[in-house]
DNA sequence: CATCATATGATATAATGTATCATCTACGTT
DNA sequence: AACGTAGATGATACATTATATCATATGATG
């Protein structure tokens, strides 16, 4: 379930990233490309503070934590990492060098055992289930983001003996 | 969509909270007494600063910004409130006074306009398309929460004059 | 009443997030 | 190339939220 990133796919994934930053007349500098590229080499959703620390390990000139907090509201603004609000983490978009545009609902499972995370759009049964639900007590749904907790096939499979 | 609780109503629910702790050899003291009545008189989620807060304004004897957390932290044990992740807030739950079980999910629908909360179960048809999304993806669903936002009834109707 | 577990008080400190202003840099304009 | 401007970053202070720890109090039980 890790993601392993290597250096090439990184940087076709930054290149793409700045492109698409590039179309909405915004730039991605060296600190958000740093920000962004902590992020995409995680395996699992980071705190603030946890990109902080991984950014000032890799370079000398320190980054004050303003400039991440600052810096991770404007990847989420360009779509480029979600905020996932139940644990106030970020991950990258799994869709950044594909085409594929946020039009759906968007759902992040959370493995609970390796902390892994799966970005998957909502199926058309959930979205209507979940509607349809929220319409008996007369809401009106704008929750575009759902986050579930689980465990992922990895951490099923290794159940006995890792967990 | 405000929860006005009378004094009576809101004594039913305590002497039925009291009960609920005592049936699993718990206590309902005075001062968990005093952070699950504020909780209950609120219409909308409080954050454990604002439980201090609402606390401190009626009593006397200052309590403790440390007391107010492992108190959440045992009302939340007892099922007497919930935590929602989303925003990290406490509501009370809406089941103290009656024999509702939490067997099934619960969805805590959270007005965008009011910030009240309605919770309510699962329904059957929601909790399986959610789990068979997950499965596509290999993921074994636990999740026993979701927390969505939306629009309720009433601030729907009064949306052109407030919001 | 003596004892023990539980609950609370009090204090310090850690962790997280925001406000504000100064400085710098990229970029278009002249 | 020099200038001006907007956007981006640096730096500092501070606000808010949460936890660790130890002392004290309270309530149940023998």
């Amino acid at each position: 379930m890790k993601k392993q990133v290597n250096p090439k796919e990184l940087d076709v994934l930054l290149r793409a990233a700045e492109v698409s930053c590039a179309e909405n007349g915004a730039r991605l500098t060296q600190r958000r490309r740093q920000v962004l590229s902590v992020l995409m080499q995680s395996s699992s959703p980071l705190s603030a503070y946890e990109v902080l620390d991984l950014c000032n390990r890799s370079t000398t000139s320190a980054m004050p934590a303003m400039s991440v907090y600052r810096i991770l509201d404007f990847l989420e603004q360009q779509l480029l990492v979600h905020r996932l609000s139940s644990s106030n983490k970020y991950v990258s978009c799994a869709h950044i060098a594909c085409d594929h545009k946020h039009f759906q609902k968007t759902h992040f499972l959370l493995c609970e055992g390796c902390s892994s995370v799966e970005e998957v759009d909502a199926t058309q049964e959930a979205s209507d289930a979940l509607e349809q639900m929220a319409k008996t007590v007369g809401f009106k749904l704008t929750t575009q983001q759902f986050e579930l907790s689980g465990i992922c096939t990895t951490c099923q499979n290794s159940a006995g003996r890792r967990l």
